[in-house]
DNA sequence: AGCGCGTGCTTTACATTGTCAAGCCCCGCG
DNA sequence: CGCGGGGCTTGACAATGTAAAGCACGCGCT
């Protein structure tokens, strides 16, 4: 469950690059711990010596996916600082929904493995805090005075469109819309419900 | 793959209820081959006879999953008929949600499994088919003249906003954002989320 | 009546997985 | 020198997914 050996051995950095690699191929439930292992050059019981188990391992994913998409929304809002206010939101909600495409692997471990999910607070507070970043800026646009709704309800409907395109493209099924939206790739579908539900907030 | 069975067995009926019922305790990548047939008080290899593999198996609760869909979005929107334009969105939209939430193990199957999403026309198509219900309700409502904004895309908006609440229901993360809601429940979160969304709608 | 034969399932077998217990190597500190 | 503890391996076990072969039985056919 919890990690049994401290943090910064050089096997412990091999298998979470080769656990993400498996993931990205595979999907999260996917990975085991063996196969990691032989990805790794390690022997087949190394993983379970530095996470715990299995979902320890994937756990590790999880954290190190919060702490990157938190960065990464980070810069994104400091790059799009002086843009107008809905661009801003615009920008970040985009930025997320890149950020699972091009880290699906973390994606599904982070907010799409309940196994995972469930009582672990480390996570939840996790979890929150790299989405705290998009409830700060909800904030300060309506201070700004570019939008005018509930704070809160603004902020749901954005976490809620966020994840549900952000699982679509994971899952791949962004495509399965191709017929009503031919021709776009995956983030333009993206970016056009984006632009079109920030475009509609009060 | 493919089934090896026909459909119309005894058991065959039998292996279903018990991976849905295993599947709403442990999601459905807790499902396992044998552990359904024990449950089904089948032997181990029962399930591999019937629908050809693990994957095969899942599969055949997304095919399930899907019909039920499409029926209870049909019957919603019957009893919904009279309502003026937008509530029969919020109705659909929210029918979407609670479907969900009460068949967890199917909606997982039907829309977050991409081992069994990808390259599947049959499931492609029955997913369509079955969000083909709340596309022509959209359809619907515009020419009614309740909403103006282009068709394709407030269709879009509704299917990521319904599968991105219905996602995060179904890993119990809804309840992530208590502390934002106090006191809600998960329906009543994403009834929130919904009449902001429909209401925002051109 | 007897004979296949296909549907519906079981049995046996095997490779692979997660997990646990024990052990080995080696660096740093006493 | 020793010895302790990180960092990893080896070995073993139960459980899983999959494949192949086999059994029972009801149906149609002659």
């Amino acid at each position: 469950m919890t990690e049994t050996v401290p943090t910064g051995a050089p096997g412990r950095a091999a298998l979470l690059r080769a656990m993400e690699e498996l993931a990205r191929e595979q999907g999260v439930n996917g990975v085991g711990l063996r196969e990691v292992a032989r990805r790794a050059g390690l022997s087949h019981a190394a993983p379970t010596h530095f996470f715990g188990s299995r979902e320890g391992m994937i756990r590790a994913l999880a954290l190190e996916g919060l702490a990157l998409l938190d960065d990464e929304l980070c810069t994104a809002q400091e790059r799009a600082a002086r843009l107008p206010g809905r661009e801003r939101l615009v920008a970040d909600s985009l930025e997320f929904v890149a950020f699972a495409q091009r880290n699906p692997a973390h994606y599904d471990a982070m907010f799409r493995t309940p196994s995972i999910a469930n009582g672990d607070d480390v996570l939840d507070r996790a979890r929150l805090a790299a989405l705290g970043g998009l409830r700060a800026l909800v904030v300060d646009v309506h201070a700004a005075g570019d939008i005018t709704g509930d704070i809160e309800t603004t902020f749901l409907q954005l976490c809620a469109m966020s994840h549900g395109i952000a699982s679509l493209a994971v899952d791949g099924l962004l495509h399965g819309f191709d017929e009503l939206a031919p021709g776009d790739s995956g983030m333009d579908i993206a970016e056009r419900i984006i632009r079109a539900q920030v475009a509609q907030l009060p």
